[in-house]
DNA sequence: AAAAAAC
């Protein structure tokens, strides 16, 4: 699939180049001798591709720092006019007036001058053909009908910070233009969910956004949809020269590569046709094609902490054009060690300063190390905390059994059997069962295809290629049983998963959350069984309050499991000090502004300065607002 | 303790 994609890529490009007489976005072979070259091809902005090259000025140094061609009042990077709110008028003017010139959506882009940007762009894949032919139908009706938009109603949501935006309730009142309009068309979205409503206006006003939200709740499209917006309504920039560097004008950085993958295809689905390329770079994969495709020219680069430092590194990308950063699962980077990485790319590259770009900074949780980030990295920002999707809904029915490690094998082939006989046509549903260890992961899923059920695994120690295909085979149905670690906790959105296994449960409720996150997606029910054993005694009082919380049933047992962890000491880390159940986070200004203890409405007592995973202890009898 | 991530 992606072999195609670049391969058409490539084709549309070569003959866009060819036809306009301008080599305007290099192809590969013409970057080869493109260095010698002295009419090297500069970069174009998306909007203004194949137009006449007398409005595109050239730099007077070839090598010189970033020439910006002013088209209007556009003061470039250093300057102090903040694109983004710049960007969002534009953004509704120009959709008005496409829309208003009748011309039928997604007819070939916005710009209907001959010869414009977008010609040659038709050979662009279609992101969405192979949505159209899935096979099983019963899951596209469901996606066009079936998504229970009443699920997202009553999620709360809560926004601190100076003149916030107001949100805004259909796409319609956002108005992305006409080409984002047909992209939002073509995903099947009806409305915005809570986190786009209420982010979307945020960013389009050019504000640094701080969020609370997961990546089933629309959190992908809630940042793309600004970005994208901003890059077509940029001004006429002219990106430096540079034989094999590349100046991506957005960075979107996300812990694993799976998500990056991830973000990508759906950022891809958004820009379709608006002449915005989308990049991703992780490792684990051959550097040499990714190269490629940077080559080819990139606005919005998605990558993994690792690569994108190996690409600085090596002087295939600067940052210093970077007018959008995003940061996607931000505590599971810094859970993962990322901190050192994610402060050298933005703080000691050439990336444009905080308050300068646009920042956005999404995590689950409020550590202090995800609070200095903020403040190192966010200016004047708007907090925005979106509730659990389905955590006041009870899409996802939790289920606990007490099952020996012994038993565990034996248990699950129980419920494997059980689901296959109730099961549509007798087809296995969705499985995607999480253990804690990489070998634990291998035996299982060998015992699983000895006992004939075609089962996949996903880990560390697996090959990149060997990840890839293991999701892509999960998805499809031909193995749906997916055995994974952690790597697949967070953020991976699968659709169709039925059922979520703990086979082993983790150590953080955190963790648990998010694994059954992995199930009643859009909207959908979805259904968690966990394995609880002496092994995880530490999980129980948080266990069974989160499912309290969501009104699911406690066994009796868990209860007493619980009531016995509080006498020794129980809680720690996995204590909640703050927020809510419905909001997975806080914004932490404002309880800098509280006496400390002194209670603070909807906030606990929790000062900034006591980290969510700091490990202190919490007295026995301590009710948070989480309680 | 294990997981993830650059070569």
């Amino acid at each position: 699939m992606r072999t195609s994609w670049a391969d058409s890529v490539a084709n549309a490009n070569s003959l866009a180049g060819a036809a306009s007489g301008s080599n305007t976005t290099p192809s590969s072979a013409s970057v080869a001798g493109a260095a010698s070259r002295p009419n090297r091809a500069s970069y174009v902005p998306p909007h203004l591709r194949n137009h006449p090259r007398s409005e595109i000025a050239t730099p007077a140094q070839p090598d010189g720092p970033a020439a910006i061609v002013r088209r209007s009042s556009f003061s470039g990077p250093s300057g102090d006019s903040r694109l983004g709110s710049g960007g969002a008028v534009a953004t509704r003017d120009f959709g008005h007036s496409t829309a208003g010139g009748g011309r039928p959506l997604g007819g070939g882009g916005w710009n209907s001058r001959t010869g414009g940007w977008d010609r040659g762009r038709d050979r662009e894949v279609n992101p969405f053909a192979n949505e159209d032919e899935t096979t099983d139908a019963v899951f596209n009706e469901q996606q066009n009908t079936g998504i229970n938009f009443d699920a997202y109603e009553d999620i709360p949501v809560e926004t601190s910070g100076d003149n916030v935006p107001a949100p805004a309730n259909t796409f319609a009142e956002i108005d992305l233009g006409a080409a984002l309009n047909e992209n939002i068309r073509r995903c099947k979205y009806v409305r915005p969910t809570p986190v786009q409503r209420h982010a979307i206006p945020i960013a389009l006003a050019g504000r640094d956004l701080m969020a609370c939200a997961q990546t089933g709740s629309g959190k992908t499209a809630a940042f793309c949809f600004p970005i994208i917006s901003g890059i077509m309504n940029s001004p006429l920039v002219q990106k430096p020269r540079g034989a094999r560097i590349v100046f991506p004008l957005a960075l979107i950085l996300s812990p694993t590569r799976e998500l990056s993958v991830q973000i990508h295809d759906e950022a891809r689905k958004f820009a379709y046709q608006t002449g915005v390329r989308v990049v991703v770079a992780y490792g684990g994969a051959p550097i040499v094609q990714q190269l490629r495709e940077l080559e080819k020219g990139v606005d919005i680069l998605v990558a993994t902490p690792g690569r994108l430092v190996d690409l600085l590194e090596r002087a295939r990308v600067s940052l210093s054009m970077i007018r959008f950063l995003a940061l996607d699962e931000a505590d599971r980077m810094l859970d993962m060690g990322f901190e050192p990485q994610i402060r050298r790319i933005v703080e000691q590259m050439d990336m444009p300063p905080q308050g300068v770009r646009q920042t956005m900074l999404f995590s689950a949780t409020f550590p202090k190390e995800i609070q200095r980030l903020a403040s190192d990295f966010l200016a004047n920002y708007i907090f925005l905390a979106v509730g659990r999707v389905g955590s006041s809904t009870d899409l996802i029915i939790q289920r606990v059994e007490f099952v020996q490690e012994s038993d565990k094998r034996s248990h699950l082939m129980d419920l494997l059997h059980a689901q296959r006989a109730t099961g549509v046509q007798g087809k296995q549903a969705l499985t995607l069962v999480f253990v804690e260890t990489k070998k634990g992961a291998d035996s299982l899923e060998h015992w699983l295809c000895l006992n004939g059920f075609p089962a996949t695994s996903i880990h560390g120690d697996r090959t990149q290629q060997e990840r890839e295909y293991a999701l892509r085979s999960f998805k499809s149905g031909q193995a749906p049983i997916l055995v994974a670690t952690d790597v697949a906790a967070r953020g991976l959105d699968i659709p169709h998963v039925a059922h979520v296994v703990n086979f082993d449960l983790p150590n953080d409720i955190d963790d648990y959350v998010h694994r059954i996150g992995r199930t009643g997606r859009a909207g959908k029910t979805g259904l968690a069984t966990a394995f609880f054993n002496e092994n995880s005694t530490s999980l129980a009082r948080p266990l069974a309050e989160l499912m309290q919380e969501s009104n699911q049933e406690v066994p009796a047992w868990l209860g007493r499991y619980a009531a016995r962890s509080l006498h020794v000491g129980g809680g720690g880390r996995n204590r909640r000090p703050g927020g809510g159940p419905r909001f997975g986070g806080r914004d932490f200004r404002r309880d800098n502004s509280l006496s400390r203890g002194g209670g603070g409405g909807d906030y606990y007592g929790v000062g900034a300065s006591s980290g969510y995973g700091g490990g202190y202890a919490v007295a026995p009898g301590f009710t948070s607002a989480w309680d």
